[in-house]
DNA sequence: GCCAACGTTGGC
DNA sequence: GCCAACGTTGGC
C-alpha cells in the first residue's frame, strides 16, 4: 500500500498541447519522447497508475501549468526510441535491450486559470519546486503541498 | 533571437 | 576518470 505521488511533466505546446492531449481518444497518450536518463528512471521507475500529473506548457507565452492529468499505464519502452522516422530516435535503444521509458496519462482537469511561472515564483512555499530550481529537468517530482496549492491557484472554488 | 545553465560526448 | 567541447533546453 503506497500513497499517491505527483509530477510534473513538459511539454512545448507547439510540439504537443494540453488541448491535443484532450482532443485523444479517451483524453489519453503515451508520454513518449524523453530522452534524458534521470527523467528516464522517473517514468520508468517512479510513476505509479494513479499518481497526479501536472501539464507544464514550456517555451510558450506565458510559460504555465495548465491543467493536471493522471498516470493510467506504469513505465514501459517508448518505442518511438528505435523507429527511425519518429521525432526523437535513438538507434541504441532497441526492443531487445530498451533504453528509453514512457508512460500513458489521462488528461483530468484544464485549469480555469492557468499558473504561471512568474506566479509560481513568487509564492513563498512553492520556492523549493524542482522547476523553479532545476528548470531544464521534463519529469520532475512534485510534493503534495505544491499539488494542493498550484491546484487551488489553477482552480479556484470561490469565484 | 539570445544566451545561461546544464547534460552528454569523446579525446586523452 | 577528467574535463573541454558541444548540443539542447527553456526563460526572457
Amino acid at each position: 500500500m503506497t500513497e499517491r505521488s505527483y509530477w510534473l511533466l513538459k511539454s512545448e505546446p507547439t510540439a504537443y498541447s494540453f488541448s491535443d492531449l484532450l482532443g485523444e481518444e479517451d483524453q489519453t497518450a503515451e508520454w513518449d519522447g524523453v530522452r534524458n536518463y534521470q527523467a528516464r528512471n522517473t517514468l520508468r521507475d517512479e510513476m505509479k497508475i494513479g499518481d497526479g500529473v501536472f501539464f507544464y506548457h514550456s517555451n510558450a507565452k506565458p510559460t504555465a501549468v495548465v491543467g493536471t492529468a493522471v498516470v493510467v499505464r506504469e513505465g514501459y519502452p517508448d518505442h518511438t526510441a528505435w523507429d527511425p522516422l519518429s521525432e526523437h530516435p535513438d538507434p541504441k535503444s532497441t526492443p531487445e535491450k530498451p533504453i528509453w521509458y514512457m508512460v500513458d496519462i489521462k488528461a483530468q482537469t484544464r485549469f480555469s486559470c492557468p499558473v504561471t511561472l512568474s506566479e509560481i515564483k513568487g509564492v513563498s512555499s512553492l520556492e523549493n519546486m524542482v522547476l523553479v530550481n532545476r528548470s531544464r529537468l521534463s519529469v520532475q517530482p512534485v510534493s503534495i503541498e505544491e499539488w494542493e496549492i498550484i491546484n487551488e491557484i489553477g482552480m479556484p472554488k470561490d469565484v
